[in-house]
DNA sequence: TCATCCGTTGACCGACCGGTCAACTACCGC
DNA sequence: GCGGTAGTTGACCGGTCGGTCAACGGATGA
């Protein structure tokens, strides 16, 4: 071995921070095995082609934000659901400190760059929206059941909505240099339309 | 003059084809003459670089947008305010049959691929998002004086969340090979929480 | 001690990228 | 008829793209 054994790992990580900064068809893999100081014969060594590294990378925003999704405590079921507003806020306020403006949704990105290019890459990237889908699913169906949700409204429906609401949110916030804060803020707006009068 | 002089236009359409079928960064210049049957020199008299194409395309397609949401008739706001949700899954079904799936919204797409790496262009998509908005908004305020709107529900953040909830249903639909349909009922249960109880 | 194997290196490749240019052509006003 | 000009053509360019490959090195296990 070179020097760690770490490369694998160096080279995700620069590619996560380049994709972000920038899109997947501008990064390189010359860019980011200069990002990741490996030559590029260890980068294909890794990676069968740069779209496989796109998986990768997908897959390691998947893991951190089921994370934190977990992690986002809240005892009623309404403040479950502005917790995941919360968290969702915070990710992209991180985002923003770390490149100075909010650079969009790491899957959202690569949903709307590639879906229509490369369709195992859509079916990877579908399948972490699915998962996100689901973890917010859940909280919306104990809202449910706590009775915090206003009549009619629909648990699964309301997961859906609330994960595109979510993606149009740090769109438009992206394309229209608004702050990440903003898009927070529109999230819990949504979540409380939803949310039966009186409930927190 | 070679033809008809309507090699502007030629490629102008052809590129908006051919960006909504794939995307900015796997569509090149030469595959824009091709289909536009034009040679590149014709296409560098008319256009100083590939990103105003794009802005290009923007324009027109914001020009069909706003002539269809001028277009959307409605009697009481909240039936307009059903009739803009009505217009975009129109579009999108049209694109939807033209291409066989969801293939994103023309603005997205841009905006999700090219914000964080051409400004000029960010501008530009930005540019379009506003009037888009501002559509919206018009449409939200006449409901907000009709009294059709729920109580504490601001019209000018209804319509920016509006947008928003149009451009994530939309990228969801988009990769997770849902139809176009989806995207339209999506946005008029959207709009329903928001009007008071009992309007149409 | 030695073979094995994972990781590494750097040179290399053909294709394609966005963009340029000088020459040519057909129209239009004079 | 003639000059100017908008439009067209096809050859051309340097750079970069994703990807390949043979050779090498150092740890590991027998």
């Amino acid at each position: 071995m070179g020097r760690t054994g770490d490369s694998r790992e160096r080279i995700v990580r620069a590619s996560a921070r380049l994709l972000l900064s920038r899109s997947y068809g501008s990064v390189s893999v010359d860019d980011v095995c200069a990002a990741a100081d490996v030559r590029k014969g260890s980068f294909y060594h890794f990676f069968p082609s740069k779209a496989d590294l796109a998986k990768a990378v997908v897959d390691l925003h998947t893991d951190a934000l089921l994370d934190r999704l977990a992690a986002a405590a809240g005892t009623s079921a309404a403040a479950r659901l502005h917790g995941v507003a919360d968290a969702v806020g915070a990710i992209q306020t991180r985002f923003e400190s770390r490149f100075g403006r909010v650079v969009g949704c790491p899957f959202g990105n690569l949903a709307a760059e590639l879906s229509t290019v490369d369709d195992t890459l859509r079916d990877h990237v579908a399948s972490a929206f699915a998962r996100w889908e689901r973890e917010f699913a859940v909280i919306c169906h104990r809202a449910h059941q706590d009775g915090a949700l206003r009549d009619g409204v629909d648990p699964d429906r309301l997961a859906h909505s609330l994960l595109a609401h979510t993606q149009g949110r740090i769109l438009l916030a992206k394309v229209g240099g608004h702050s990440a804060a903003d898009v927070a803020t529109g999230l819990h707006e949504l979540i409380d339309v939803h949310l039966r009068e009186g409930a927190v």
